[in-house]
DNA sequence: TTGTTGAAATGACCGTGGTCAATATTGCCG
DNA sequence: CGGCAATATTGACCACGGTCATTTCAACAA
């Protein structure tokens, strides 16, 4: 099924959704079952793949969801005049996607299209974001060398590098995972000033 | 199984390996089927989860091994004049996490190792690449208003990104996956030069 | 009301990764 | 050799995501 048109369709799929997000919220993405969600539902196991190519497209939508609302609050605040509000804008992003080992993967999995057409939630938060930094980078008190383009691309680098190696075994250093962000940023947007401001 | 002691459990390891890594030359990883493996190397399916935890521990071990090789010749290299040269070096890593994307899903899942213990052999092989890289930039005619130890971090960031947009639809600029990566090494490790040298 | 058509839902079935109690083999001792 | 642990192997079985031919239902025309 390509798009719901009947409402009984469309309740059925509202239904699922709920439920999936129910489980989720009591016991994570990762102990999420297709077999509880349509129990839940009241609905057979076809019906769900009838409205979900697979599970990961379910997961795809219910963390782009919760990574839309962090960009939502993310986006009504005005432009970072530094690295601290930077920071103080992105992390709740980090934190969202450090709460879960299992959901940092899909969110890795599906933070790029497969096919150009189908760009799915969270990739497309992705993009949200790109263009959300590009534009604060472009206004801030930033290095300007290179296109804000760039600037903003890396920032989402070191987004990843970040809760990547807070799930890392062998980089558990000491001030944890705000501290790591805030000493890629500094280096990344403010390369002369790095040695000012130091790097901790 | 913690090591194999009896020189049959060595044996049937050995040959465990051997013919999944010839069903990856020839099929890929992602076709890579443990009834397969167990079948050519004439066990049952048991003994191949008393050798490996499960599946991903024996792809780990192929794919940590490759990148291994590639690193040897990286680390036979004399250390980098400049952009150039390590882009020269690391190309080659960068080609093969890209050749095939769900063997980029493996590397992601495991380039963090889960326990401190059991560091993996992919998450090895990133370990080493760090050092390898902080080496090279501390002594490299590179930007030093921050330590080595971050500016190799923030290469295998970039490496990462690189290879994550080429498997991304919304990213599929000009110039493809090597002047993308060269644009990110510039502006990170050569800040004050990137104007000069221009950002494509 | 009834017939017709396409969307929606069904559930038995499959593929494949992974488990575990039972069995076989090895190495070592006297 | 025969007995005995420790180790290695077995294969029936389970969990869970995913498929698809079949059935049910909704909407509309006559």
């Amino acid at each position: 099924m390509r798009q719901p048109i009947q409402k009984r369709a469309r309740a059925t799929r509202d239904r699922l959704v709920e439920v999936a997000a129910n489980l989720v919220r009591r016991g994570g993405f990762e102990a999420l079952r297709v077999e509880e969600v349509v129990l839940g539902a009241g609905v057979a196991k076809g019906t769900f793949f009838a409205h979900f190519r697979d599970k990961d497209a379910l997961l795809d939508l219910l963390i782009g969801a919760e990574i839309d609302a962090l960009l939502d609050a993310a986006a009504a605040r005005p432009a970072p005049r530094g690295i601290d509000d930077l920071m103080d804008a992105l992390m709740p992003l980090v934190r969202f996607m450090a709460s879960e080992r299992y959901a940092f993967d899909v969110i890795l999995r599906y933070s790029g299209a497969a096919v150009i057409e189908e760009i799915g939630p969270i990739a497309a938060t992705f993009v949200r974001q790109d263009r959300l930094v590009a534009e604060w980078v472009g206004d801030g008190p930033f290095r300007d060398d290179v296109p804000p383009a760039l600037l903003s691309e890396g920032v989402q680098a070191f987004l990843i590098q970040t809760v990547a190696l807070e799930f890392c075994a062998a980089h558990q250093g000491p001030g944890g995972i705000e501290a790591r962000l805030r000493q890629y940023l500094m280096a990344w947007l403010l390369p002369a000033a790095a040695t000012d401001r130091g790097a901790g």
